[in-house]
DNA sequence: CTGAAAGCGCTTACAG
DNA sequence: CTGAAAGCGCTTACAG
């Protein structure tokens, strides 16, 4: 019978080293973090036990009694992990982390104001040295008494209210403005927009773009065109018949989400459509070119995004004190043949 | 001009409310730990103390402290965050994490066992309750010094190698053979594999799945339909001209892997072989269902890996030392058409 | 260049 | 039912 390599038991302290090395805990100190000015003799001989005993700082513990406080770790609070923009996001933002030795605690918000505050609890309760924020809530100056002065806070995709701090936001409103634009130079007349719950604020921005793109044309505004509160593919699949039953239909949709995108096109499809009607998605999505047509999109840059954000944030910490920033990273027009689909010419 | 308002400069500390509630600092950890045994009117004044402060508990110093050392806190390393199966699988964690009160720390190893063995140091450093862990090694006797005794391990997705530990896996060889076996049954004969880099252990269980099909149906074994180390979709894509170019091409594929799929679902469009050539893809993917034809797909089911290992590992946490488990989560074939094309009728 | 003492915010182990 | 003292693993603020 063999016996199973049997696990360490207790993590050696400094003070093991110390003792081991025969130095004061104030030295191996000095030494575990590169502090100048020990003699060469004492460095080998600590990094000599440190070695024998396998010693790792307790970074916990050193946070405790330093002045700053830092524990190399920022939290962040996206939309929804599992969603690929909040997904891509935080891939990018480990990706800064981790080029500073810091590491990443997550959390998904869900669109509840509720969960954002409790995650803020647990994220300053545990001290966070920093916030990146996706706000599903409509106004953050709760944020004013429950994040600590000296926790800087960065906000992505929708920006602050009620309180001061850093974002970067991609360009909702001059991208759907583009898309609706780009629609009516291809002769549509009757555009839909379908757009998510018109309390979240890129939801807001994006409608905002559309009925820009209207007026700036010279084109009349018709709510029977415009359905807000989609909040996922099956409600926008849904909402489509109504439209198509309308004395004058739509002969071109601007789908404002990602998975509005994908119920709409589940619906044209299953409605033989797909030829017919024009779309254009704000939001890229994988094999977008491989479906036919092609479907055009507004495409984000949530890598982009989330590497913005990372960079405020570490300036902050760095010690950059000046005034908040917002930083705005382009939308992209990808041209794949839904969006340029021609207007029918049937005899209604 | 409007002053901001300020934020919160210092937290308020256990001692701090002690004083304001005129207890000691005991009374008010007891309070605020809801043990028994106070007297209702101390916990009246401590609760009032509380709330005047707005005090929060330091969980970090609290933990450091405690003779279990529990910091509330678990680390996932997953493949990539960025990817939907990875992030599905995050998401779910996180769902039950949430229920527990416990926060999560996430990393992704990006097939690098260096980058993995920086993330367990990183995460153990910062005394996480527990690790899950899809590894890029392909072997993890180093955890055994590296975990402290007393902090839980599961693995997801891939199997432990030389460490003893819970896991949580898809059936990945009986998958791939379905997947083979359904290609067989609708008359193919010259089926070709397209897969990951051959270390990778799921990469090599489903080829297995793939011989297995072919000796079970007595079909012979042709090494040159078989193409390892395509590690993205372009490769993939690379790799599909020198099959055709065979004397006897594949009538078939069975692409292991989602991005090789989406890779070769590429190239056929592309071709022009979209209707000729069958296909079957391991992992489902966004929108498989709107291609034409269908992709047919085995479908993993990340979320149910995903709280199978929380729920391991929070057993763990609640005391469970009975001998490692490993679950096994079962694959789906999802029949939508591409996996059910025809041997092409030509005269070759 | 080096170390002894105090303290970060909390819990433990006691004593009353 | 309550609290004073010690200590978790480390860094600070000194003194030499």
């Amino acid at each position: 019978m063999t016996t199973a390599p049997r696990r360490a038991a207790r993590r050696p302290t400094l003070k093991d080293v110390a003792a081991l090395a025969g130095v004061s805990m104030k030295t191996v100190s000095r030494v575990v973090n590169g502090e100048a000015g020990v003699a060469p003799s004492k460095v080998a001989s600590v990094e000599e036990a440190v070695r024998q005993l396998d010693y790792r700082p307790n970074v916990t513990a050193s946070s405790l009694r330093r002045l700053d406080g830092r524990t190399a770790a920022v939290a962040a609070l996206l939309e929804d992990l599992a969603n690929p923009f909040s997904a891509e996001l935080h891939r990018a933002l480990e990706d800064v982390a981790h080029e500073h030795g810091v590491l990443l605690f997550a959390g998904s918000v869900d669109e509840s104001p509720e969960r954002e505050k409790r995650l803020i609890r647990a994220f300053t309760s545990r001290r966070a040295d920093a916030l990146i924020l996706a706000p599903a809530s409509s106004d953050q100056t709760y944020l004013t008494y429950e994040v600590p002065e000296g926790t800087p806070v960065v906000f992505v995709d929708r920006a602050p209210v009620g309180f001061e701090a850093d974002a970067v936001l991609a360009d909702n409103l001059e991208g759907a403005r583009r898309a609706v634009a780009h629609l009516i130079d291809h002769g549509h007349r009757r555009i839909a927009f379908l757009g998510d719950l018109a309390a979240i604020p890129t939801a807001r921005d994006r409608f905002e773009g559309y009925q820009q793109a209207l007026r700036s044309h010279g084109m009349p505004y018709d709510p029977d065109l415009v359905v807000h509160g989609l909040d996922d593919a099956e409600r926008a699949a849904g909402a489509l018949p109504a439209l198509m039953k309308l004395p004058a239909p739509p002969t071109a949709l601007f789908t404002a989400q990602n998975d509005i995108t994908v119920g709409a096109l589940r619906y044209l499809q299953a409605a033989g459509l797909q030829r017919t009607m024009a779309i254009i998605g704000f939001d890229d999505f994988p094999l977008a070119d491989l479906l036919r047509p092609g479907v055009t999109v507004i495409a984000q840059d949530p890598t982009a995004m989330g590497r913005a954000a990372a960079e405020l944030l570490f300036a902050r910490l760095a010690g950059d004190v000046g005034p908040s920033r917002t930083v705005v990273i382009p939308t992209r027009l990808i041209v794949r043949g839904s969006g340029e689909l021609p207007v029918p010419t049937t005899t209604a």
